[in-house]
DNA sequence: CTCTCCCTTGGAGTGCGCTCTAAGTCAAAT
DNA sequence: ATTTGACTTAGAGCGCACTCCAAGGGAGAG
């Protein structure tokens, strides 16, 4: 699968693959006879799971650790496990914070009229 | 008030407070005898207001228009509450995809030692 | 008077996550 | 044979939201 595919169904752009590729992010995509990458399944399901972690707000920084550990080997599960644990409560924090939050702005609209 | 005690009410830093004010965020904050700011009670309250909206991830340049509204008088009360709505909407959108996503991490880390 | 300390300003620098450019390669189409 | 277009790389640039710096200005303590 070309670049440009790979980018059509992970949402990313070709820019963006390359940029992964190069921190790490992605290991060893296959190239063809010229030189030019070949995504096959499981870089496409890879992908949608690094676009997860993104766009739950982990830091790159982050992902790169658990790309490392992944390339590890099996034997990094445990710590793989407890980074995505780590990650989740965090996430349940924000999804908390942001209802409060938005308990403060349906208040805000329902007074209008009021002070500003 | 001096900069440093509003910046340990809001939370924000000094450096963050005048630079909110050089971008228009907070309108004439007052002066003492010295030239120093001086922050009084609104200016605190309409600070936590900010702060409320970067928290839910507005934009500054957001912030800034609602600002500017607020800046121009009551007859901008309508325009907003539009743009507060607007937000509202989008923290709301904000919350239901952390929260399907939630869900995916929830199922990875149960599933564990399956594939990574 | 000098030292210390916090304040002022304009402007430069930082970290993050991309995003784009330049220079070049290769393959298919005309 | 040439043109077109998508690809490659290393590296530069960008937008956002700060964050810090340099140079200088009082005010109070010793």
């Amino acid at each position: 699968m070309t670049i440009q595919e790979a980018a059509r169904r992970s949402g990313l752009s070709a820019h963006t693959l390359r940029y992964y590729e190069r921190i790490g992010l992605i290991h060893s995509v296959g190239r063809d006879g010229s030189g030019h990458r070949d995504y096959v399944e499981t870089d496409i399901r890879w992908l949608a799971f690094l676009t997860k972690l993104r766009s739950t707000g982990m830091p790159i920084a982050d992902m790169c650790r658990y790309a490392e550990l992944r390339r590890m080997g099996e034997h990094t599960f445990a710590e793989r496990q407890a980074l995505l644990e780590r990650h989740r409560e965090r996430v349940r924090a924000r999804i908390a914070e942001l209802t409060e939050d938005l308990q403060v702005l349906d208040h805000k609209i329902a007074t209008y009229g009021g002070r500003a």
